[in-house]
DNA sequence: TGTATGACCCTGA
DNA sequence: CTCAGGGCCATAC
């Protein structure tokens, strides 16, 4: 019986950081890696999803690629599942990318105006 | 112990 | 927009 290998600091960093991604919102691999504490390690990012459990119940869908785009081939069943996760979490996508909605903005011209 | 791989990213052409 | 090149480094083999 082979002992489940415990995931490093580093990946459990990760998860934390991931975990911590509001609803309707995304963020970057980098950004992940960042606000875990792993500048310029996004791949580890990457490599930490892949292998998290899946009872964990990350919203691995609010991961993007840089720029928002979602990271899996076009047409592949993955982008799909992201890209429906992504709608119902509330968040607007066009041509594979995430559309950085700015709610923030009105209610400052509203506010200004 | 060395090489390969990858849900990445950035810059430059 | 695409493509190449360099950086990154935990795992897999």
């Amino acid at each position: 019986m082979k002992a489940k290998p415990r995931a490093s600091a580093a990946v459990q960093a990760i998860w934390r950081a991931v975990r911590r991604i509001p609803r309707g919102t995304t963020a970057s691999y980098g950004e992940v890696a960042r606000r875990a504490g792993f500048p310029g390690r996004a791949r580890l990012v990457g490599y930490a999803l892949r292998t998290a459990p899946h009872d964990l119940d990350l919203p691995w869908f609010r991961v993007t690629g840089a720029h928002g785009r979602i990271a899996f081939p076009r047409g592949s069943k993955q982008h799909a599942e992201q890209l429906r996760r992504l709608r119902r979490d509330g968040v607007r996508i066009e041509r594979g990318r995430v559309v950085v909605r700015a709610p923030d903005l009105d209610a400052l011209l509203w506010k200004i105006g």
